[in-house]
DNA sequence: TTGTAGGCGTTATCAT
DNA sequence: ATGATAACGCCTACAA
């Protein structure tokens, strides 16, 4: 048997489903007895209403998207998780989807998210989107899109970030106050805007500080594994490295892995920094001193956006940094 | 302006919406010239198929449910990984809930996923469930429900899981076959099936030596950082403690911390060994011998699993058991 | 106060 | 080969 609907109530009361459907919702003119009758027997037969047909009928989903380049472990779980807060105490539903760093992924998932009538769509870019046509589509559609982290600027869309360029220059100032003075930059992939900020910021504090950045001591990797080689090498060939910087807890992990077979030893010939989430540097040891990037608070103020743009309350156009601090643990703390 | 439909496109040939729909998926008896211009029309308008119509109209919604007590880093992140990679491989998308371990919530969620007519769910208990009433629902109203890793034994759901207790025995007959004896037990929630059977194979693999467990030394977590003090307190009454063995990657990092601050040293005078999804031990210092738990590998069975039954190909009750390896690393490499 | 009709977009089943 | 009709479950003018 299927499911208990409008009708069998209706049938049962030798009434008009239309009847039904008012009391349900406490329509006000409808009978007492009648209203009565029919909510008691709802509850009987354990009537719920299909929110599938009622979405149908109002041409609306109750559904928002979250599009991600993959799952990783330290940054996008949190975000998952506030993004599935804010969505469910809204009411809605939220869907996960993963681009696999894939543009041509990317774009199906879009395609989806119009025929399935999402209401709203967040979005991480992978690394290959340096175009943004498939999103602009969702918008010209009323499907407001906003992007966070893994972003593109200067773009029409709205976006959720840190401020990138300033994180990466707290993190190297506090190397250089510390003493830390020739260090190396790893960065994520070259094409995301989010590598470049931050090897901007990480620029501009050595130019603020009368230093310079070293580009061959900077890398931009693929994946984290990649720049394991090359750090050894570098610190092999360069004994006067004294510091690093890493954009992000994967690299971070990476470098440390390396770290452990030097005879260079945190923090006191050798410093770290990184812009992490916040769990990744607890673990290891020394403890790394850390810029905090909240993937919870990331994902929290994307979907309240989200939501302010799903209800109309457009601003259209806009840009939210979220704060960063700079947690100050083990890895820099040289006497 | 809406979107483009069916209507409009028959509207535009002059022809009934019923041919359109028929020459837009080769039905064949559909003329050659229409199906050309019906496809061509559809092609320059944009066209493409309301999903959520076709899915009111089939009565399904192209969704399945992912139900999880709470997003972590270890664990689940990976179980999503594989869950929507399955589902968007077979054509379906992916919701996901936090029950955030309130039995109350899990129900709300439950309903919602009849109310949503989601034709599968995967779940994760929250440490409240000891009653799955809500999910017999959905299977009576033939939403299939398969359980994985917090699971409830001996019910009528079909699960994965690992073999918890076999797991736990690997992990402690390794600490006994280096030596380590005297050894605690870190579990979480007592309430969790999984941690009575890991429970269960600590306590086996204790008589199998001919050794008594101290259950003053085993802890029941309810969250990880609970264990921190009397972990404090019992290692320094206890001088004769040489091993721990943790069941999750939370608790290791709490064991680890505490670790820290006593003199005694990994791994010559202690043993460490956890049941983790393989990236934490890495971190630690020194790495942790661990039983390996793919979420990866339990996330992409559930959901296979789920897909199964969603095709009626009933087993209709069945368990799946993800084999377990030992990776065996430095916190029990003693000389 | 309640019933009637029409439609959200699509398709299965008739009939033509 | 195509058109007409009805239905999925619900809602909302409008009519009575």
């Amino acid at each position: 048997m299927g499911r208990i609907t409008i009708k069998d109530i209706a049938r049962a009361l030798d009434i008009h489903p239309s009847t039904v459907s008012r009391a349900l919702k406490d329509h006000p003119d409808v009978g007492m007895e009648t209203k009565a009758a029919v909510k008691q027997l709802a509850l009987e037969l354990g009537y719920s209403p299909n929110q599938q047909a009622i979405h149908f009928r109002h041409r609306k989903s109750g559904l928002i998207g979250l599009i991600l380049p993959s799952i990783n472990m330290f940054f996008f779980p949190s975000v998952i998780q506030a993004a599935e807060e804010e969505a469910l105490r809204k009411g809605y539903k939220l869907l996960v989807f993963q681009s696999g760093e894939s543009l041509e992924k990317e774009k199906q998932i879009a395609q989806l998210c119009l025929d399935f009538r999402l209401e709203g769509v967040l979005v991480s870019l992978s690394k290959e989107s340096q175009d943004l046509g498939h999103f602009e589509e969702l918008r010209e559609r009323d499907i407001p899109v906003v992007l966070f982290d893994k972003v593109l600027q200067g773009e029409q869309l709205p976006l959720v970030r840190i401020g990138d360029a300033r994180a990466a220059r707290l993190a190297v100032r506090h190397l250089f106050s510390r003493g830390y003075q020739h260090l190396i930059g790893l960065f994520d992939n070259v094409n995301l805007d989010i590598s470049q900020q931050r090897y901007y910021g990480f620029k501009q504090a050595h130019e603020q500080a009368g230093l310079q950045v070293r580009n061959d001591w900077c890398f931009f990797a693929e994946k984290a594994v990649d720049c394991h080689k090359p750090l050894v090498q570098l610190l092999d060939e360069h004994p006067e490295i004294d510091g690093l910087f890493a954009m992000s807890d994967e690299l971070l992990a990476e470098a440390m892995r390396v770290m452990d077979k030097t005879d260079r030893s945190i923090p006191e010939t050798f410093g770290v920094v990184v812009i992490s989430d916040g769990r990744l540097p607890y673990y290891l040891q020394p403890k790394v001193t850390y810029i905090h990037h909240s993937g919870y608070e990331v994902g929290r103020q994307a979907t309240a956006l989200l939501f302010t743009l799903m209800k109309g309350g457009t601003p259209e156009r806009s840009t939210i940094e979220v704060p960063v601090s700079l947690v100050s643990l083990e890895s820099t703390r040289r006497k």
